[in-house]
DNA sequence: AACACCTTCAACCGCCTTATA
DNA sequence: GTATAAGGCGGTTGAAGGTGT
């Protein structure tokens, strides 16, 4: 990994590194004299020490000689820190080992949702500025900051298949993720559990769902023709778990339920958590179940479906025609291929809510899945 | 158990800025 | 004003550990 060729490589492009002693004066005090010779001095040595230099991770060898060493005589000069202390590192090696392990005040574990929260809003105002958004979060370092923005933030992007810098994105993180992180930081401050909310409806996820596995192969109607053995499905990142209501429920009221004491699945990041599920009480608020074709989602009129990123509204006869062929698409995808319209415009709805909904259709079980993605 | 794949994060690279003479 | 050294920063890498098959 850490070859020696790309060691002189580096040296070779470095800026400080070639002789200095040029630059002496005979005005200098004695004072500026003993430090340049010691600068000098320090410079032959490091010359020396290009040949030998370690890399790679650092020993516990290595990080008492340098805590022992800072504690003693402190930061800065960070090359001849390095020679005195008996470090065959550079002094970018020492600094950064420092600045992002060793200092004392220096926090590390998982991010709360307080820092997440904080984190998105700073670098919707900073940008890729880890080292100024590291400043708000007193002792994490901009590395760690950099690190949680690429592996958490940009790997929901990922998932949302748009560009971490795209206006979808930002717009989804700003709309969607920071109320929701908002949500969850009041909800521990106030002791209460998290939950799950339907967006249309407001009604809570009802805990006491039997999830007892159903086959795959089951030949059922999510979007309410059926009136038995229906199946809801609620997805954790890549598993799908199935849960069947009971029997003698007539509606989707058994999914959700005005309940605030109930309990939402455990979120499967401390970002986010998906769900799948289909149109609450699709079928009793339905004018009629027969109407509802593979093709047509018709709902009723006092609900309003609203993408957060557009905050335009899904018509309520949309026509999903075409997209049977598609295990997955998305919202701007029904908007560019044309086939259906999104009505109103931003903020124009009194109903609007923050939800990002996604469409999942699976032709050969013939089910609509509406994905609410919650954070 | 073994292997493949995925995720995390410490450490490095290279460029830019700042400090110093 | 210029040259050089050092510090700082954002981007990238790859080892290590975790997870799935």
């Amino acid at each position: 990994m850490y070859s020696s060729s790309t060691t002189m490589n580096n040296n070779r492009r470095s800026t400080g590194d070639s002789s200095s002693s040029s630059t002496m004066t005979t005005t200098q005090s004695s004072s500026d004299n003993e430090d340049m010779m010691m600068a000098m001095e320090d410079h032959e040595q490091q010359q020396e020490d290009l040949h030998d230099l370690r890399r790679g991770p650092w020993t516990d060898e290595e990080d008492l000689l340098l805590t022992n060493y800072i504690s003693n005589h402190g930061e800065g000069r960070w090359n001849s820190l390095a020679h005195a202390a008996g470090l065959k590192r550079t002094g970018k090696s020492c600094r950064l080992r420092w600045l992002n392990y060793l200092r004392p005040d220096v926090r590390r574990g998982n991010i709360t949702p307080e820092e997440q929260l904080m984190i998105l809003e700073l670098h919707s105002q900073f940008g890729n500025r880890w080292s100024k958004i590291a400043q708000y979060l007193p002792g994490r370092t901009d590395n760690e900051i950099k690190n949680y923005w690429r592996t958490r933030v940009q790997k929901h992007a990922k998932q949302l298949r748009c560009d971490v810098n795209s206006k979808l994105f930002k717009d989804t993180m700003r709309n969607v993720w920071m109320p929701r992180l908002a949500e969850r930081i009041q909800a521990a401050a106030d002791g209460t559990s998290p939950q799950t909310t339907n967006a249309i409806t407001g009604h809570h996820f009802n805990n006491n769902l039997d999830f007892t596995s159903v086959a795959e192969s089951t030949n059922i109607n999510e979007m309410g023709m059926s009136n038995t053995n229906r199946r809801r499905s609620i997805k954790s990142e890549d598993n799908y778990i199935t849960a069947k209501v009971p029997a003698s429920s007539s509606t989707a009221d058994s999914l959700w339920t005005n309940s605030v004491t109930t309990q939402a699945p455990s979120p499967v990041s401390d970002l986010t958590y998906d769900q799948y599920q289909y149109y609450p009480n699709f079928e009793s608020n339905c004018e009629s179940t027969t109407t509802q074709t593979s093709d047509t989602m018709n709902y009723p009129a006092d609900y309003i479906m609203t993408s957060p990123s557009t905050g335009y509204n899904l018509n309520h006869d949309f026509n999903f025609q075409g997209y049977t062929t598609s295990s997955s698409v998305h919202e701007q995808q029904y908007m560019s291929n044309g086939s259906g319209n999104w009505s109103g415009s931003s903020n124009s709805s009194t109903t609007q809510d923050n939800s990002l909904w996604d469409y999942l259709w699976n032709p050969n079980q013939d089910i609509m899945f509406l994905q609410q993605q919650q954070f």
